[in-house]
DNA sequence: CTGAAAGCGCTAACAT
DNA sequence: ATGTTAGCGCTTTCAG
């Protein structure tokens, strides 16, 4: 086994409290007793027993960042963030990989079970609201995203309606007739992407230009095989679309491929926009434009937001709207 | 706080240690005592703690995946096969970020985590042979990846010398000749990109194709921007190449992103092959040729070993070869 | 088959 | 400023 508090205080002549007030610091210790137990504890290597630590605080240091999916950049630059925000907070943080899946998503919303983790941030894709709300475990939660709106926990995303609105605005601003969205959620689904496509809506309408059910191309999922086959199918059409906004990047870079492939020029036919400023989108071909949501923030604000709570800082649920902006390169700019 | 073994025991009227055979099952339990201990068990709602079932089992069940980036997509994919593996087999997966930090990688080797996680997978960069080999810490080590070989622990990766060889040899078939790798270390590092360097050289060789220095770019990381740059500079060359092996397929991607910038056709002019087979390079413009590994494998491995190492059941330190196999895509192919 | 009891390593309340 | 000590909830001998 590994070295214990008792083998320092042993080694240092000193009792276990002060090992411990030296390592964590909650009541003075003597500048040379301090001296004298570091000392120890560098030579024995020592390092606490989260796990005994735990059995007695009630906590573990460990924090969960639940995402749908951890190959999407958007989540992994996002994880990136949180991780080093959680570190530096003492806290760890524990990637947990729900898969969109709704029963995954549920359990750990409801996760009693975990014993293990002090607190969980949560982008939900498969619950709504209801679940939400209903919730009964007590255990701190965090929401990001725009799954889920309007519930009495703390919550992080970017404004998405006015997101969306501003790329559709620009697509409109190039004199774009026709534009389509791509990655709708599929058949009953009314609540994934939601937000998106109202601003989406939105920006047609204020420049006067009619809804078409038909631009709207639904997918699975939001992946860049899902947009690739989303915008094959609008290249199908009788009067296929003369832009496209991406539900993601990773949509819109799916059908930057379908557009490509099938010999249609970005931006000079088709122009093309996404949201989620992924590095991806910076070096594609043609490089794509995004609107970029401040993910430093979201990560930090959600780790710490979470912590705060942990250690029952925390006052009433908020819910916080980290800036974006529009960001143009090629896939809307002038022909190359 | 929770409901712990000993509520569950009083409310079936048994001892803690029924309750705790009940639940783990190491030794038989009467019929109808089981099912009184279940029913309170379901009554009040226990889940155990496993804070104190580590304590006093001396384990955590949790192991962790040491990465360079979690933002590198190849890592994201191998970390989600490995975090189902871990799943199944019973632990749950923490993921480190490296940052590819000499300091760093040290910290972990030398188990400075100790106690809070049962094992590590490690994907070392920064280090080399020598740092591994000299290890004092006593906690499982399995080692994935290119950075170091022929060390006393497990160790898990492709042939990278033949997976390089098998990619430039793919090139030299297309007819190249003056073949570029982008992506060498920089400087004084003899370490990184060794391996994938060789390969490419024996190519060469085989090819009766002379070797020139200044075709090898270095780089100071391997990230797309990485190999953008690098490219910039081979295509300002007197005599510039007509192929390039990128280290990875991220390196690959930010040299097909130069090209295209600088209007050079691709395949056409300069054909381009990575490593890795990230999902991003079936969808880039055009898609990119590489050496695919077998991820799902090479995670797979990694984790059962470490499980196997920490359940005491692994025998002498193995170096296990996955396979790998080229594949052909537009940036190979035939012009477009 | 079941029970009693000894800790695993740590923190915090209580002493000195 | 430092020491003593009682558990946190669990697994695992050792007894019956």
């Amino acid at each position: 086994m590994g070295v214990s508090l008792k083998d320092i205080a042993k080694q240092a002549g000193v009792s276990l409290a002060t090992v411990s007030n030296v390592v964590n610091g909650y009541r003075p210790v003597g500048e040379s007793t301090r001296q004298r137990v570091q000392r120890a504890i560098d030579e024995l290597g020592y390092s606490p027993n989260l796990s005994a630590r735990h059995l007695r605080r009630g906590r573990t240091g460990l924090i969960a960042l639940a995402i749908p999916e951890l190959t999407n950049p958007y989540f992994a630059e996002l994880a990136d963030v949180a991780m080093r925000e959680a570190a530096d907070l003492g806290y760890t943080l524990l990637m947990e990989n729900t898969a969109g899946d709704r029963a995954e998503e549920l359990t750990l919303l409801d996760g009693a079970q975990r014993h293990i983790i002090d607190g969980l941030i949560l982008s939900p894709v498969a619950i709504g609201r209801e679940e939400v709300v209903g919730r009964r475990a007590q255990l701190p939660l965090v929401l990001i995203g725009e799954g889920v709106y309007d519930v009495p926990y703390d919550h992080i995303a970017i404004d998405n309606v006015a997101a969306s609105r501003t790329a559709t605005a620009h697509l409109v601003g190039l004199g774009r007739r026709r534009i389509a969205f791509v990655g709708a959620p599929p058949g009953d689904d009314r609540q994934s992407a939601h937000l998106r496509i109202r601003g989406y809506r939105e920006a047609l309408a204020a420049a006067g230009l009619p809804f078409d059910q038909r631009l709207v191309a639904p997918t699975e999922q939001f992946g860049r095989a899902d947009g690739e086959r989303a915008m094959r199918h609008l290249l199908s059409l009788d009067d296929p679309p003369d832009a496209v906004l991406g539900y993601n990047d990773l949509t819109a870079i799916g059908a930057l491929r379908a557009l490509t492939r099938a010999r249609v020029n970005v931006p000079a036919d088709v122009v093309v926009a996404g949201i989620d400023d992924i590095e991806e989108g910076r070096f594609s071909n043609p490089t794509l434009t995004t609107i970029a949501p401040d993910k430093r923030e979201i990560g930090r604000l959600a780790v710490r937001r979470l912590v705060a709570r942990i250690e029952g800082e925390a006052g009433p649920p908020t819910h916080m709207q980290p800036a974006f902006h529009l960001v143009e390169r090629e896939s809307t700019g002038p022909a190359r």
